[in-house]
DNA sequence: CTTTGTGCAAACGATTTGCAGGATG
DNA sequence: CATCCTGCAAATCGTTTGCACAAAG
């Protein structure tokens, strides 16, 4: 994958960032993953193996990307931040019962009409957030 | 307001809560607000006079009171908690500037087809949360 | 009088920050 | 070689908890 590993210095240089291999590490693990994890589970991720990072740059590096616009936090229900590489709009499912978060596809949802709301409220964004139960948990 | 004390100690009673002068006054409080405080705005305002309810008492209070049912928590994208008397359902605005958020009832948003999501998910409830600026905060 | 709630302070978990040394462009 | 990043530990912030005392039913 020297290819993709080209392709994230590239994204991180086009943005002015400087291409360390803590940052690159996070974001690398940030785009291979589907679900959306917390910083912790990024930390052991990373160190799994061989020390990679310490959790205040795992922290900082996150911040980082993120005021870039190359990572975006999602906040559910809990009392923590998760991190999420996807950054074309989508909804969220949450499992309530293993804390999941699963991705809905954008277009998924129709209808929804802002020009309702009333004057005077400007939006830049919305998103659609479902709670429930993923198969996974509902085994009976 | 005599009877608007009363209704409330009823509601009280009716959850099988005992009616204590400081969950009285978080649950009064946040009944009359339109907004959606955060526990310190709460402590603040109960204590503005006179000595009310102390930090931990005003967390265990909102936790009695939404384990009963009469009030929700409402976590958007910071790292506060904020509370809602409010309990029909109903969507959210945030507002990126002044951090205020306005309720969006609930047939806003028609249109929004739950049966197309993927099978396996059991939906429980869902939301909209629109992101913008409101006219306080657009000024020119 | 039994049960439950309050208040204080200490504990806690997630995140931030200050600073000295190290790596990047 | 100037600038920015890392790592550590201490600090901070919101929230929870243990415990002795007080109040509610």
């Amino acid at each position: 994958m020297q290819q993709e590993a080209d392709r994230i210095v590239q994204t991180l240089k086009s943005k002015g960032l400087r291409v360390t291999p803590q940052r690159f590490a996070v974001y690398a693990n940030l785009l291979t993953r589907a679900d959306h994890p917390t910083v912790e589970q990024i930390l052991c991720d990373l160190n799994q193996n061989a020390p990679t990072s310490s959790q205040a740059t795992v922290y900082t590096s996150l911040q980082t990307l993120r005021d870039a616009g190359l990572v975006r936090e999602v906040l559910l229900d809990e009392g923590v931040c998760r991190y999420d590489a996807n950054i074309v709009p989508h909804h969220h499912f949450r499992c309530k019962c293993c804390g999941e978060i699963e991705d809905i596809a954008w277009d998924q949802f129709q209808g929804i009409d802002l020009h309702q709301l009333r004057p005077g409220l400007k939006v830049d964004s919305y998103e659609v957030t479902v709670y429930g139960v993923c198969d996974r948990c509902d085994v009976e």
